[in-house]
DNA sequence: TTATTATTGTGTAATAATTACACATTATCA
DNA sequence: TGATAATGTGTAATTATTACACAATAATAA
């Protein structure tokens, strides 16, 4: 009964050439990546956003995105959509879902695979002009194009996830950062507040931080000393690692 | 520059007419879902594999799956795949990671939405013998078809990480269960062993057991108590659970 | 029927991790 | 130079985790 659906996995065995054949013909759905790309500004979480294209969702805000050519690995058409936008390469990207609603795209039927990206937008004071790019609070964003306020909600849930088991977080900072600044970064990103002397002593507990004999600058108190992130040391560890636990 | 392959997101306004062309054009990608079907019997964790159909994987074993319908939705693909395979709705089901390498299937552009379920192996004595389907023991599974060895081992990562937030384990017992079978089950996941006492206390302490005053029968030893799970008192508390660690 | 065996069922002490909490120091700004 | 606003530091209380041993029970074999 169930034989007829079953194309790809039946029990019968077929040749490659009726499976092409079947392949092209069921062909009606696109593909796309959707990328979310956080930064971390003024001590908020950010999220890059341009304004959508389409007439049914003229004034919104929408992820970047495109869909996946035919001869392109999943993955280097999330790192190719980072690069045309924000001229980045090398940074942080994780595969979390697949959003693959009939109804999701009104110009047909696209599936799309979210990934999220943490970038330093320090480093990225690129395109963002000149195409209708905007860094916008995490927080205060709602109402967005496509299913794209669902889509940002996840990966946001999943950073949070993530970044309790693994110090991510260093990727949206400087190179230099004072002790306050992670844990701003931590509080943004996981919207609690912590005490700072058990935020402190947990980082130096981890051994990451590398003090690079600084002290901050133009910062309208007593300066904090800066720290840089042992990348080096953390991959030694972190096979051992169980997670971080705020 | 970008701008030419920018299809679905770009910042000049487009008509929902050139657009669905557009995606017609782009439409040469196949998708598809697999599902690894996890079972729990003799006190090892199992896998439901069916003998592959192409030639090119003759003798090897394969995940279930199959093309997604162009009017179905994703999640609705899985279910689908399941019900077929196994006769059973109604079960835990939980998307994983989208495997999407140009090369990953020798027909041609096929990415793949991976999905794993649990299902209690005492409910499916069904289409077993007819089609090509057994069940394995995750452990010894090596050089299946296609890419379905990572999707394999992914996915059993993902129930190991997901098993220590949330008791999802239930899904593969029976209603009736001892605790030394919970913790069979628990240690056939999670590959470790356990201190009994401690094991006990910590499932007691989560209060998710019911006492239904029945014992073990025809086991060659004393017998132990038999406990249900309390659905009911997970949903209530599932809100402010952090996790279970083991 | 009785001894042996295998497994259940239970509690406590030691250790480790997390939380709560206060005061002196330092640079800036008025 | 005094007021302000942040940094930097330590300890005690609480909670969670681990390690560990012995009596009770039913089945099985003698």
């Amino acid at each position: 009964m169930a034989k007829s659906n079953q194309i790809l996995s039946s029990n019968t065995v077929k040749t490659l050439q009726i499976i092409q054949s079947e392949v092209q013909n069921i062909n009606k759905i696109a593909l796309s990546v959707d990328c979310v790309i956080f930064g971390f500004d003024e001590s908020k979480l950010k999220v890059l956003l341009i304004r959508s294209d389409l007439k049914k969702y003229h004034g919104k805000w929408s992820l970047l995105g495109d869909l996946v050519f035919p001869n392109e690995d999943l993955d280097a058409s999330a790192y190719r959509i980072l690069k045309q936008r924000t001229g980045l390469s090398d940074v942080y990207l994780e595969q979390v879902h697949t959003f693959g609603k009939v109804s999701r795209h009104p110009a047909g039927r696209v599936v799309s695979v979210a990934y999220y990206s943490l970038i330093n937008v320090q480093h990225h004071k690129l395109n963002i002009l000149e195409n209708e790019l905007h860094w916008h609070d995490v927080k205060s964003v709602n109402d967005m194009a496509f299913d794209h306020q669902q889509i940002l909600d996840n990966c946001l849930q999943q950073l949070q996830k993530r970044v309790q088991e693994h110090p991510l977080g260093f990727n949206l900072l400087p190179k230099k950062f004072s002790l306050r600044g992670l844990q701003n970064l931590y509080e943004a990103i996981l919207d609690i507040k912590m005490d700072r002397r058990n935020f402190r002593k947990k980082f130096f507990a981890m051994d990451f931080l590398t003090d690079i004999n600084e002290m901050e600058q133009d910062v309208a108190h007593r300066p904090g000393r800066l720290y840089k992130f042992d990348f080096d040391k953390y991959e030694k560890k972190k096979k051992k690692m169980i997670g971080i636990d705020f």
